[in-house]
DNA sequence: TAGATTGTTAATCGATTAACAATC
DNA sequence: TAGATTGTTAATCGATTAACAATC
């Protein structure tokens, strides 16, 4: 889509969520100038690292300056398209489900306009407007509305037939939630959370420390 | 602590709980012997590198045959740390924290036994037999109790404080959902679940995508 | 024994760090 | 102008992949 960013590897991009969070407390705090050593104090990581890590998207800084830090903190966002607005769905609203429902909604740019389940006990529960459907309803909901990310958080038994119900339906990007890494056909994009494998490394760190 | 094991870098490990997951679903569909080859179909990692994963813990493989499900699946799994138990507390019983500790319920090994909050609308609810403790109650609770791991779903106001208040309290790792990277002293081990960092990386991958 | 597949060493690739010239 | 700090190139470090001898 966006053809004119050349392919910059994923250990960078994950980082930018931290440089955007570091950007906002700076801003928060009232500070309105950063250089990278300082950046590099605050986050850990190098300073040469975040020159770097900046410089895959262009020159936001200044020789003898540093980085503005408003500047800054827009430009990684505009990077991330946390400028543009976001239709989300959700599928499965058990207690992660709802989980999530509840954070998506001090999210701003993504907007959930529809929940799935397939439990009678919770469809046609509602949540700030809106109301749990039948997930038999997701494959037309999907013809009918433009859809961009699908949230996965059932179980995984039902999670690979849901992302490709997802993908059919002209999705770009999936959250998953379930301990199962989905394959989906096409451009779909996965972003997995999976909570045990961060549980069980956890684990293995306690045991490991020093 | 386990003085024995050389220093593994952290991609090993983060893959583990992969290798895991996949030797479980062999396990339950009765295959009990597997090659590399056969696994890097699996899991879409290299044969290589899978190889090479493993032999930083031992020689689990036999030449000419493979691997043994069930055994090379314990083996990943003591690795972990999974064959030891842990106690669990978890700090801020909102949304988010009620998903944890009902996820909790079904993980053998984790076992939940306090959880706290400072709302008043919170404190006395009960979750299978665990009552909500008013969190000033946390810092007595951990000098009688021996627990290993806190999990921290506060906001991020308040995580950096609850944080140290573990770490004080004896605590081994911490389990941070809030969004902020919490900084303690000595040897507390922190894993952090990000959930805003992980749906921005998604948000940018669906505006970048091929 | 012959075939298969590991364990392990060596080669490659990519990411991080260091250094410094460019420039505000 | 002098000082500071970036943008960028070069050096280093670490992780992944390839290759193959060891061995079941």
């Amino acid at each position: 889509m966006n053809s004119k960013s050349k392919n910059v590897s994923p250990s960078v991009i994950r980082r930018l969520p931290k440089y955007r969070r570091s950007l906002l407390e700076l801003q928060t705090a009232g500070i309105s100038r950063i250089s990278s050593r300082e950046l590099s104090r605050i986050t850990g990581l190098t300073a040469s690292q975040i020159r770097q890590d900046l410089n895959n998207f262009g020159g936001f800084g200044q020789q003898g300056y540093g980085y503005n830090v408003a500047e800054l903190f827009a430009e990684v966002g505009g990077i991330l398209g946390l400028d543009k607005e976001y239709n989300v769905i959700l599928v499965g609203f058990g207690n992660l489900g709802q989980a999530v429902s509840n954070y998506l909604q001090n999210k701003i740019g993504f907007n959930l306009c529809a929940i799935f389940d397939i439990s009678q006990g919770l469809i046609g529960k509602e949540l700030s407007g809106i109301k749990v459907r039948h997930a038999d309803e997701m494959k037309s909901f999907l013809a009918e509305n433009q859809v961009d990310i699908g949230i996965i958080a059932a179980d995984k038994g039902s999670a690979q037939k849901i992302a490709e119900a997802l993908s059919e339906g002209g999705i770009k990007g999936i959250w998953n939630f379930a301990p199962v890494d989905i394959i989906v056909s096409g451009d779909v994009v996965i972003e997995n959370v999976h909570l045990s494998d961060s549980l069980y490394t956890l684990a293995y760190y306690i045991n490991n420390r020093e």
